[in-house]
DNA sequence: CCTTTATTTAACTTTATAGTTAATTAATAT
DNA sequence: ATATTAATTAACTATAAAGTTAAATAAAGG
């Protein structure tokens, strides 16, 4: 499924278990049974979990005799980056708009209002 | 709430409403009833996804009569960035050290393995 | 003081998610 | 052939999440 957005991944991300598993893939490979082994979880449930994850392009599986090869997706993170480098122009940017708002408004005082103190 | 954790970020940046309202915010302050203008919501759907995002540290509340002005905590942002910037590394240094791997197999190899052909 | 405006809380319903066990698939190994 | 290993699918249960309407809070304005 190539039709994962932004939402899906941070989605994916946000279930402690899933978090955790593409944490651990960030250091190389493992099969579905190594994943599963610092949980205290069913195979079943890491199964739905690498679903999820897979869905979302977070990971990629690879069969390998019964054994399934999961691997991080690197490039799924790069829409993430880009999201929140995004966020983080516009914010700056709407900082430069309010400073300009507020030195008008002082412009504006300067003008209308009688000053405090001088 | 400063218990947030990265999940707790990434899970409450994994709805489509919650994620639109962090963006529209991106741009600048606005209140509950801005922020609930482009949404087919009610208001208090809006009012708890706005506390979702708070609980994340993801947004902070300001109180001006009877309104709320909301206001995107950039700062929160940062600890995803480290994040996926720690994934990057640790992925491409799993990649040196599969090269390493086969390296030293691909060595192995010409010493016990009977080559394929000549 | 009563009304309006802005938002939140309470109570409830529906749907989605995360988990379970049992059964199934599929590749190896005996 | 059949048993073993690895993972998935099916069927189900429990909890969480997202939505609703109605009532409550609280500041401002006539």
């Amino acid at each position: 499924m190539q039709t994962a957005s932004l939402v899906d991944r941070f989605q994916a991300l946000g279930d402690p278990t899933r978090f955790a598993i593409v944490t651990r893939l960030a250091q190389g490979p493992a099969t579905v049974g190594q994943l599963r082994q610092p949980f205290d979880i069913s195979a079943p449930a890491i199964s739905r979990h690498l679903k999820v994850l897979e869905n979302a392009a977070l990971i990629e599986r690879e069969v390998r005799a019964q054994a399934r090869i999961i691997r991080l997706n690197p490039q799924a993170l790069t829409p993430l980056k880009s999201w929140i480098a995004d966020m983080e122009r516009f914010w700056h940017a709407s900082f430069d708009r309010l400073d300009a708002f507020l030195t008008d408004e002082e412009e504006q005082d300067e003008h209308t209002k009688p000053r405090d103190r001088d």
